[in-house]
DNA sequence: CGTTAATATGAATCTAATTCATAATTCACA
DNA sequence: TGTGAATTATGAATTAGATTCATATTAACG
């Protein structure tokens, strides 16, 4: 037994035109095509669905019931159309994020919550554990965003700029180096260093100046929190590196001091990377919007 | 956008599956038609369904969506074709009954009561009001079923005939005609008769004696119950003619004389008039056995 | 890398749906 | 009842669309 949407529809249309000659204008099909189409369905389930040689046409009680789950099926497959519409048109989404960068939870909640007013239809989540194989994360789909310090050439992978910022030494106030205009490579050859714990090659501080110019700290630590590395720099157990945004919005670097990194100062540049294939959806753009303004909103 | 149940089961072939290649066996086209049809799908939608270039193919978050809601739906469309199968071979169905013959809820009640026993899942009643258009109610599908004593040739309606009977005339044991061997239409010109409310061409008596003689009865006195004309007739307050069946089948005779109509006695036959096209069906088929066998129940 | 397995694609073929033209029914109303 | 208008059914012709075949392209895995 073959039926397919195409006869559910027929049958209803039918039914509630009451004939064949009028259910040719909703079907946009000849009264002929309908007739072959209904001998054809009856063939199908074998069951008169219509009484016969009464008009207007009137339902069977098989002819009803069929009416009636048509009704169901129809309404069902509807709003899985419209969803898709939905989903095509960006309306409404998934938005899983993967971070490469440690320090980005500080910028990236307060963009989420903003998100949430304008997209609370999107799933947004943040996906932990996958800071090295973020972009493949990507790539597979598991996840649909990722922040990024360092763009690559990649198929149907598109990295959006968000901001500018700048890498800050700081150290305690009481610290030999806080008497310095600005802070060398060299300067931390001697010096206890409190990082966040990723491998070195993602750490702007050694980017940026300790492996090009070949220079080992004393130690490395390795916190997760960003408010416990102010915590214990300031408490001059070590010194650390941070992203300017970080110092500007945090509370606790009242015993700090901020030294920029090299006489000219340092910059770095932090990315989103989508799917080509979603970079046109609305919430994506209301994403990348929100990103790109966030650190003007954060410093007031 | 145009989607088929086909393109469903083509999706959810291919997911099951994890590959066009064995979805092959499953839905018995080439690998090339699948690939087609995919092609097709994501192009009616618009949204990419199976993350590109992974094997096993895996599905997008948009494309479990629809594995879902397909699920659902196929599901449905199942139940319904199922339903069409058990209603074509006569598992299920509608049975309404229309009786022309009031006295036949006598035996038609004990004839229900053991069908329910066979066919549980038949959605039994009994339409009143209907006495007189039963046969066109037949043709219309309001009913399923029609009892009868007056056969017909109509085109798609079939009369299979249940049973014989006689109708017998009783009387109050002390009613003068209680002595006579047989009744005659003469001997109703000056009696009181007690009948069910229908009209006279309805009634065994008229039909069989009084019309063709040309006899009117002294009164008629219209009863809807069995039980209360038989009351009426032990009390002397009129005669009345009823079927054999209900003579027997009744504990309240003691008080009643019964006799033939004529010399020779009469009969009239039941039948049970159903649409053609139903008369195939398994149920139909039990309760006009059922019905055939109920006369010989009712007096043992 | 090269080999194997899977998917995509274009053209050809075949199937099935639709239309066209027309016959057969049914309905309404005289 | 009969007659004309409207509706439905049907057969043949046409058309659209689905499937196959043959083959190119692309991934997967040693």
């Amino acid at each position: 037994m073959n039926i397919e949407l195409k006869h559910l529809r027929t049958i209803l249309a039918i039914h509630k035109t009451g004939s064949l000659q009028r259910a040719t204008e909703q079907l946009n099909m000849t009264q002929s095509a309908i007739s072959h189409q209904l001998r054809y369905i009856r063939e199908q389930i074998g069951v008169e669905l219509f009484v016969p040689e009464t008009r207007p046409l009137k339902l069977s009680p098989e002819g009803l019931e069929l009416i009636e789950a048509a009704e169901r099926i129809l309404s069902e497959v509807d709003k899985l159309k419209s969803r898709f519409v939905d989903l095509r048109s960006g309306q409404t989404g998934r938005m899983f994020i993967a971070i490469e960068c440690h320090a980005c939870f500080e910028w990236l909640f307060p963009v989420l919550n903003l998100f949430r007013d304008h997209h609370s239809n999107v799933d947004v989540d943040i996906k932990p554990g996958l800071a090295f194989k973020a972009i493949e994360a990507l790539q597979n789909e598991e996840v649909d965003l990722v922040i990024s310090a360092d763009p690559e050439e990649l198929a149907g992978i598109e990295f959006h700029e968000l901001f500018t910022y700048e890498p800050i030494f700081i150290a305690s106030r009481n610290h030999p180096l806080s008497k310095r205009p600005y802070i060398d490579a060299e300067d931390f050859a001697d010096q206890n260093i409190i990082t966040y714990p990723v491998p070195k090659e993602r750490l702007d501080l050694f980017n940026l100046l300790l492996l090009p110019a070949g220079i080992e700290p004393l130690s490395i630590r390795q916190i997760e929190l960003t408010s416990v590395i102010l915590l214990l720099v300031s408490a001059n157990k070590g010194v650390s590196v941070l992203p300017d945004w970080v110092l500007q919005s945090s509370r606790e670097t009242d015993h700090l001091t901020q030294k920029r990194l090299t006489k000219k100062g340092t910059s770095r540049k932090l990315y989103a990377a989508v799917r080509r294939r979603d970079s046109e959806k609305l919430y994506i753009k209301t994403f990348l919007s929100l990103s790109k303004n966030i650190l003007s909103r954060l410093s007031t």
